[in-house]
DNA sequence: TACCCGAGTCGAAGCGCTTCGACACTCTAT
DNA sequence: ATAGAGTGTCGAAGCGCTTCGACTCGGGTA
C-alpha cells in the first residue's frame, strides 16, 4: 500500500504538506499542489481510513439502524435506506448497517467505539428505549420517526396525523360519510409505533371534526386475513364507503377481495392509500393516496446530520406534509350512503 | 473517551498487558487478568476502532453491496442483507452498505482505504465488469451469484439451473405437457443476470430433455402487463396447463389475472413458483415452490469470507441444491391436456 | 532602512492501539 | 548448584495520518 509519505517523497515535499494539499485546509501554491497531485495520481494513492480517523476523530461513517421487524413493509425501508447511502456519498461519507435487534447496546458499541461519526434510526416507537441512549451518546444522531418524550432529539418524518386527516377530508369532501382505516398488522400498533398510532389519531380526529362515522380496525398480510378482516367490517358497518389503508402489502389482495364481495372501486367503495406513489400507480385502478416521500426524508436526514456534524443546529422536529394525489380509486359517495350515517 | 492507557493505569498494569487480557495473544495470570476485566468494566473502556484498525490492519468491517435496480425484488434482498449483517455480528464483524451504483470504483475505494477488511457482493451479472476487479484487489471478496468467468473468485448461489429443471419435473411429472416459463422484467434479462439466465436454461434443457413444450416470457410488474403477457401466452399456446413464475411481485396478481380468464388453480392450470417460502404460503391456494434460501446463503457468504480472512481456502463455487416443496397450486394436468402437446 | 505581515512550507508531536523483543522469575532436568 | 525452558509482564516502536507551532521569504508600510 501506498502511504502518504511515499507520495511526499515521490513529490519532494513534506508529509504535511501532501495532507494540507489533500484537505485544502492551509494555502498552498498552486506549483506545488499539482507536483503532489500528479504524484497522487502516479502512485495510485488512497488514504488510509484508519490512519485519517485516529488523528482526526472522524471516521465519516455514519450508522443507519434499520428494523428487522414483522409487519414492516420492505421495500419501503429499502427507499429509506437507498436514500441514506445515496446522500450520505454525497457528503463523502460511508454507512455502517446496524439492525435494530443489536438494540440500544448496539447503538453505544458503535458510536463509543468511535466506529462512527452519528447515526440516524429508523421505526422509532412511541416510547423508545433508544431515546435515552441517543441522548446522552457523544455523537449526533437524527431519527426517522418521533417518540413521544421527543426532546433533545433531532426527529424527522411524514406527518402522519395530518396524512390521516387528509384521507378523512378527501373522502367526506367527496360526500362519503362512513369510514374505515384499514390499518397495519396489530402486532405494529402493540408496539406503538409512530406513524401508525399518529394516521389513527389523525383519522380519527378528522372524522369527529368531520362529523362523520370512523372506525379502525388492523389488519394482517395473508390474503384470508384480508378477506375475513374487511367481510367483518361491512358487516359491522354496512353503510362504509370509504376505505384508508396504510399496510402497502395488502393494497393488491384488498383489491381482490373487494372484487369478489361485489364492491366496484371507485362506485361502490372509494379507496385510499399511505403509500409510495408507483404502488399506487401500478393498481387496476390507480389508488389515489399520500405518498410517503421516504427519499426526501432520508436525504434530510443525512443533511441534518451533516450539518450537526459541522456544529450547526437543526430543528428539533421537521414533520413533512402529506401530499394526497387523487387517482381512480375514489369518487362521489354512492347515494344511497347519505341516509347512513 | 476512555482510553486503554486509563484502564492500565486504573489496573497497575502495562498497556500491552492489558492488550493482551483483551485478546488473549498472550497467556496472562488469572489474576492479572481479573484485575484488568474490573478496571475496563469501572472505567466502562471501549477500544477505539480506527486505532485498533491502524494498529492490526484490521478494521472488522466488511462491505456489502446490494443492487438498486430495477426489476430486483427487494425482500429477497432484505433477507440477504439482514443474514449477512447477523452472520457478520456473530464474527464480531459490522458491516458497510454500499449501493451498486458506485460500481467498480466505489469496491476499489473501500478497499485500497481499508475501509473494509473483505466485501460481499450481490446481484452478479453474468458479464460482470466487477469480477476482475475484485481478482486484483488485496482482500477477500464472496459474490452472491456467479459469472460466466468465474475464476479465481469465491461464488455461492442457489442452483437455479437446477430450479427451473426441478419446476419442469414436477408439472411433467404430473402429467403437464405444455409449460410456460413467466420470467423477470426483460430488463433483467438484458442485462444478463445470472439467476434468470440460468433459471431460464434449467427451465429449456428440462422441457427438451422430458419432451413437453416449455415456453418463456418474461413480464413486468404492472397488473395490465400480467394481464397482456398471459392473455397472449395462452392464445398463443392454448394447451398450456403448467406455469413457472419467477418473479415474486407478480404472483398475487397472477392468481387474480388467471381467476378473471377463468383458469381455476389447480384445476385448469397448475402453477409453481421460485420465490420465498412466507410467499408462496400466503397465496390462495398456497404455492407450490423453489425455496429462494436467502439466509442460507447470505449466512454461507460471510462464513465464507471469514475463512479465507483467517487465511483458510474455501471452494470457488458453492451451488446450494433448489428445494421444491409441493403445496395446493398443482395438480395432476387436466384430461384434455394429454392430447395438446 | 527597519519592521511587520501574510503566504507557503516543514518538522514533530500526537491519535489509541497492537506487537515484538527483552527481562525477571519460577520450575524442571541435569 | 546450574543451564534451559517456560510463564508473565513491560517498554517501546510503530501503524499512517492530521495539525500545531515555527520558520523562511518576499513585499508593503512607517
Amino acid at each position: 500500500m501506498v502511504t502518504i509519505a511515499d507520495v511526499a517523497r515521490h513529490a519532494g515535499v513534506a508529509t504535511s504538506t501532501v495532507s494540507y494539499v489533500l484537505s485544502g485546509k492551509r494555502t498552498i501554491s498552486t506549483d506545488t499542489q499539482e507536483r503532489v497531485q500528479r504524484s497522487v495520481r502516479a502512485l495510485g494513492y488512497r488514504p488510509n481510513a484508519s490512519a485519517r480517523a485516529l488523528a482526526s476523530q472522524r471516521s465519516n461513517v455514519l450508522a443507519l439502524v434499520i428494523p428487522l421487524r414483522t409487519g414492516m413493509h420492505v421495500p419501503v425501508m429499502m427507499q429509506f435506506a437507498t436514500a441514506v447511502v445515496t446522500t450520505a456519498r454525497r457528503f463523502d461519507h460511508d454507512v455502517l448497517l446496524l439492525t435494530a435487534d443489536e438494540g440500544p447496546d448496539g447503538l453505544e458499541r458503535v458510536a463509543q467505539s468511535s466506529l462512527v461519526d452519528a447515526l440516524v434510526v429508523m421505526d422509532i416507537e412511541l416510547h423508545d428505549e433508544r431515546g435515552p441512549v441517543l441522548r446522552e451518546l457523544p455523537m449526533p444522531s437524527v431519527l426517522i420517526g418521533y417518540p413521544d418524550e421527543a426532546d433533545g432529539l433531532t426527529c424527522i418524518d411524514l406527518d402522519f396525523v395530518a396524512a390521516g386527516a387528509s384521507c378523512v377530508d378527501h373522502l367526506a369532501d367527496l360526500g362519503h360519510r362512513s369510514l374505515a382505516l384499514l390499518g397495519t398488522p396489530s402486532a405494529v400498533y402493540e408496539r406503538q409505533t409512530g406513524f401508525a398510532q399518529r394516521t389513527l389519531t389523525g383519522f380519527a380526529e378528522a372524522a369527529e371534526r368531520r362529523g362523520v362515522l370512523g372506525v379502525e380496525t388492523p389488519c394482517e398480510h395473508t390474503f384470508d386475513a384480508i378477506l375475513t378482516t374487511v367481510e367483518q367490517l361491512l358487516d359491522d358497518h354496512p353503510g362504509i364507503t370509504g376505505l384508508v389503508v396504510q399496510n402497502e402489502p395488502i393494497i393488491g389482495p384488498l383489491l381482490d377481495v373487494l372484487r369478489r364481495l361485489g364492491r366496484r372501486v371507485p362506485e361502490d367503495m372509494s379507496l385510499v392509500a399511505i403509500c409510495a406513489d408507483d404502488v399506487a400507480e401500478r393498481q387496476v385502478p390507480q389508488l389515489s393516496s399520500v405518498t410517503i416521500p421516504a427519499e426526501r426524508i432520508g436525504a434530510q436526514a443525512v443533511e441534518s446530520l451533516i450539518t450537526k456534524l459541522e456544529g450547526s443546529d437543526v430543528p428539533g422536529l421537521t414533520l413533512l406534509p402529506p401530499t394526497l394525489t387523487a387517482r381512480g380509486s375514489t369518487g362521489p359517495a354512492p347515494h344511497g350512503d347519505l341516509t347512513t350515517a
